[in-house]
DNA sequence: GTATCCACATACGCTAGTGTATGTGATTGT
DNA sequence: ACAATCACATACACTAGCGTATGTGGATAC
């Protein structure tokens, strides 16, 4: 007889492994509360709600986050913040003349809107902001995202104006403000109405004012 | 004797006529409304809080609004909807230049996100948008609202265009969409982060942005 | 195979807040 | 002067939600 080999990890565990299954729990509450705050916005949701949403109870709650507000700015890194800060770096590693990065930005920011069921992500991100208003937490939380991109656009903005050999009209971390509130601006008027606001004013308006002081040489 | 005539309003009420009490609570109940909006959000004040920061009970407020919400509209029609109306219109009114209107339209705009202790006007608003990501109500109030100021922008810039003689490059209700976008997200991007984001960014960008297109022609 | 552990469920005591029904005292009309 | 009125206060019955303390059953360790 073989002697039986001690594996610490099994390569056929019966079901799921204690680890496995916590996981698999905080994904579900994570999924929950997603769904519980879009409809009842960060204030309105109970902790209540999104275990019950999730099939479970307190309990499980209390013994993966500490509080509502923890398991939301989870949320806000792993599916606004992260995606936000992959598209900038995307936009920078883009071939093209500056304008047609640009234009591929302006294309990408504009589908992030429009994903599937009505932009989810901006929904979540304006509660954040919106918190932002009343709580230092969230304020410094979105800051310090925002300051992460301003800073990203800014360089590439920099970058482009030494590459083209003009100077920028206004430093480049004031355009890069600009352009982020372009987008702010564009996705809650969309939002609010989306029939007056088509969200294909995102390409047109940036190629527009962003486009023209880095294309050749005056039309 | 002259026979004493019936004054329906006496000259000098002894102290404050029934009509007027009440227009007094409302008042009162509102300017705490908004405190405490403010500082709570509008799910996360109670009428308990509102009440009590007014200096009442609970009857006063049910015998002057019938919900929370009632009370957060009229303040929103109040103290935002109106002051933005109205400063679209004096923009509109204002002599000078094409470009020296927008220059002093962006400077009233910067004004109003600075008002006292920091913009309580815009956080107002601001809730209002978030509730309207949820909420059918809020929605329609915020899409009212800006429908109704794009539609003024546009008008405006529709005939900046016609006065100059040139084809905008965009249809003036997109330019419009642009130009409270800059707006919305210059004010949100302050709002969170003051330092980086100063207010004083507003006239140079709308300047450079929306202001070189209406130029004598070409620089 | 037995003891331990721990992720989640259950039970508990508690608070804040709701909307309504009713009370009350000062204003009002006659 | 008297009765009616009504703006606001008070009292009430009720619910949702909180955080903790404790129970439990299926992994895990030895």
């Amino acid at each position: 007889m073989a002697a039986p080999q001690k594996v610490p990890r099994p390569q056929r565990p019966k079901r799921l492994t204690r680890k496995e299954k916590q996981a698999e729990t905080r994904r579900r509450l994570l999924d929950a509360g997603e769904r519980v705050f879009l409809r009842r916005g960060l204030q309105g949701s109970s902790v209540e709600e999104i275990v019950a949403e999730a099939g479970f109870t307190r309990g499980a709650f209390y013994s993966n986050f500490k509080s509502k507000d923890e398991l939301f700015v989870e949320l806000l890194h792993a599916r606004v913040y992260d995606r936000y800060a992959e598209l900038a770096k995307e936009t920078e590693a883009q071939p093209g003349t500056p304008r047609e990065q640009l234009r591929w930005g302006a294309e990408r920011l504009r589908d992030v809107q429009s994903d599937e069921q009505g932009s989810w992500l901006f929904r979540l991100w304006l509660e954040c902001l919106t918190q932002a208003a009343r709580d230092e937490e969230f304020r410094k939380l979105a800051a310090t995202f925002w300051s992460g991109n301003r800073a990203l656009v800014a360089g590439q903005v920099d970058a482009t104006f030494k590459e083209v050999g003009r100077k920028p009209p206004l430093p480049p971390d004031q355009l890069a403000t600009g352009m982020i509130a372009l987008d702010v601006g564009l996705a809650v008027q969309h939002l609010v109405d989306p029939e007056a606001v088509s969200l294909d004013v995102y390409v047109p308006l940036y190629d527009l004012l962003f486009g023209e002081m880095v294309e050749a040489s005056g039309g």
